[in-house]
DNA sequence: CAATCGTCCTGCGGGC
DNA sequence: TGCCCGCAGGACGATT
């Protein structure tokens, strides 16, 4: 599914392909967005963002597509000469298509539909974004701000915090139950029940896993891929999906928050 | 305030 | 062999 790292690669790569493109051609599969995409083009992509799990592209005219690729979004980048041998991979799903002057498209495809494909303007955008929690890989969230945060949710468990979007952006099922092995912390453990130390670590392993998973482009697990294949994030997992974890033990597999959880009950206390 | 449940959606794998 | 059931889960709103 696609979290922060996932997200991320993606955005970068969007930047790269489209920025500055003009799109000569809009279609949107979504009763809500077609009335407003009318007299849209032309227009030009002028930046591509992140912010939590969302996409943000910015368009020439003050207006915004606001993104979330629930758990099976993907974008498909194809340049012209490739459109027919490449149908197959672009065409099931189809929920958005992009057409720009040279020829290319984007798309946007997702098999289970859980998830938003936007239109705004920019009151509208600040207003989604307003109620997300700070980005964990910026420089404004230090171990001090950390901490300060969790003194807010004493009660409440640490997994089910850690995917709270209003708490800390970007972090899902698959990157909250990895930085809970690295940390060595139970994912049922309070809030307040954790001392300074795993504090400290819990912090850094968030940052930790989160950065693993940009560098190998995302974990490819179900549908995620990226613009260019396949993300190489499942190799390195540690609990996810797992049976044992990298010590040889046997995980726990229980539902927390209405989602899978692993852990491993010897190195998580 | 915390936690859970239902909702959206569809492919797939387990069980019989 | 084929069919049915339930699971996978991000976000949000309603309820406990």
């Amino acid at each position: 599914m696609p979290e922060l790292p996932e997200v991320e690669t993606i955005v970068a790569q969007l930047k790269q392909k489209i920025i500055g493109n003009k799109v000569i051609k809009v279609e949107v599969l979504d009763s809500l967005v077609e009335p407003k995409i009318k007299d849209l083009t032309p227009f030009r992509f002028i930046d591509v963002r992140r912010r939590a799990k969302y996409i943000i592209m910015c368009l020439d005219n003050g207006k915004y597509f606001l993104v979330h690729l629930g758990m099976t979004g993907l974008f498909y980048f194809v340049e012209k000469a490739q459109l027919e041998q490449k149908k197959k991979c672009y065409q099931p799903h189809l929920l958005a298509t992009f057409t720009f002057n040279d020829g290319s498209i984007l798309t946007h495809n997702s098999v289970r539909k859980i998830g938003s494909f936007r239109l705004m303007e920019e009151k509208e955008l600040n207003m989604a974004l307003s109620k997300l929690g700070p980005e964990p890989l910026d420089s404004e969230f230090t171990l001090g701000k950390f901490k300060e945060m969790l003194t807010q949710k004493s009660r409440a468990k640490v997994k089910v915090t850690l995917m709270d979007q209003s708490f800390i952006a970007g972090i899902g099922n698959i990157y909250a139950q990895e930085a809970l092995y690295h940390a060595g912390i139970n994912p049922e453990r309070k809030i307040g029940s954790l001392n300074s130390t795993e504090t400290k670590k819990l912090y850094e392993s968030i940052i930790l896993v989160l950065k693993e998973g940009i560098k190998h482009k995302g974990t490819s697990v179900d549908e995620y891929i990226h613009l260019e294949g396949a993300g190489e994030n499942q190799k390195y997992l540690r609990v996810y999906r797992k049976k044992k974890c990298p010590q040889g033990h046997l995980l726990k597999k229980e539902a927390m928050g209405g989602r899978g959880t692993s852990y491993c009950p010897v190195c998580q206390k």
